[in-house]
DNA sequence: GCCAATGCTGTGCGCCTGCTTAGCATCGGG
DNA sequence: CCCGATGCTAAGCAGGCGCACAGCATTGGC
């Protein structure tokens, strides 16, 4: 039986690199390039632990994803409650590591079928929250809902800043970023007046 | 010495059977599953041959971008040289296979360094001409440059088209997708009309 | 002081990968 | 009629992969 073999603790200390490590070689060189060895060579361990702490290669992506997830939905709430909402979302929302890994998890999602249901569930928590937040926020800044409705803004947000992070981050890509950038934060300004808060 | 191994002829209908095999794959599973053996046994072929028509594999990913490249640049064109080039250009860049195929590819450059210049490098082609092309229609239209520049009307084009379509193709997510899709249609119409041409 | 739980490792199996080499059949130009 | 070019293939090599299994220390509860 393999369903008896010993997995280490959730907490441990070596886990966690384990999964650093995976983020780390995600984002400079693809999902493609996540393998146990390279893995545990990148945190300094043998390739051995990274299948004692995880059943398989799924299981590693898929603790590093949920771990992600949380912070991610808790930075998105943090946005919604801030002082400028729309800036606040704007900005984590063109966040480059966070976009640069999500598009890893949906190329992977591509390629892993079984890892594309727990991503998808997460896209779209992320966009159900998105929404309520927006809906509150919308409706207090009284923009008109037959102009601007609140799931067109989640969604329109999203595909931009994602886009850009992409563009940009992947292929090294700038040509009209500044120009689009400008013209969202036009928009931005119209509805929540001038940034106060630093830009991150 | 390998530079003097024999490369089949880059008109071979065989050939041109691995790149199509290459293409379905790369849709169906993602780049990660393009083996030469996988892409050998989609074309009904020996996987040797795949070796005998492209030197490496990365060969093969750049025989394939090449083809889509021209053939989406050709597209491109063609869209903005219609009745309507807004509307065409809006529904060539939601094609949902030409999309996912770009997505795949950029997926990659981040594993293959030595690809990343090529789709770099095609993807500053299409918007430069899509930049061209949007000036002459704008003008045409009398938009007002102050409130949308062509370049911003392409990148925001290119970004929510490539959005939704990932989202949908891969994740199958599709909250928020037609109220986005109608925001933009809405635009469209207020600059060119009511779409003439069906929807492709 | 024992004993089970826990962290870690040495070894290795079976599979798949990119790519090579040597050679076979076919065919069109001289 | 030959000879080089071309299309294709059998066989295989070196290396990386996921994962398993047995066993070694260490540690903390009893």
């Amino acid at each position: 039986m393999s369903s008896d073999r010993r997995i280490g603790t959730e907490t441990s200390a070596t886990r966690a690199a384990l999964v650093a490590a995976t983020e780390e070689i995600m984002l400079e060189d693809g999902y493609a390039a996540v393998t146990s060895r390279r893995v545990a060579a990148r945190a300094g361990l043998k390739a051995q632990l990274v299948h004692y702490y995880f059943r398989t290669m799924d299981d590693l992506f898929l603790a590093l994803h949920r771990t992600r997830v949380e912070q991610g939905l808790e930075r998105q709430a943090q946005a919604l409650a801030a002082d400028q909402p729309l800036w606040a979302l704007w900005d984590t929302s063109r966040d480059p590591r966070g976009t640069a890994l999500t598009m890893e998890f949906i190329a992977l999602a591509n390629h892993r079928k079984v890892i594309r249901a727990e991503i998808a569930s997460s896209a779209e928590r992320f966009r159900a929250a998105q929404l309520e937040g927006l809906e509150v926020v919308l409706e207090r800044y009284g923009v008109d809902p037959d102009d601007w409705t609140p799931i067109v803004c989640t969604v329109l947000m999203s595909s931009i800043s994602r886009f850009l992070v992409m563009e940009f981050e992947t292929l090294g890509m700038s040509s009209g970023h500044a120009e689009t950038v400008a013209f969202v934060e036009r928009y931005i300004r119209k509805v929540e007046g001038e940034r106060r808060c630093p830009a991150q």
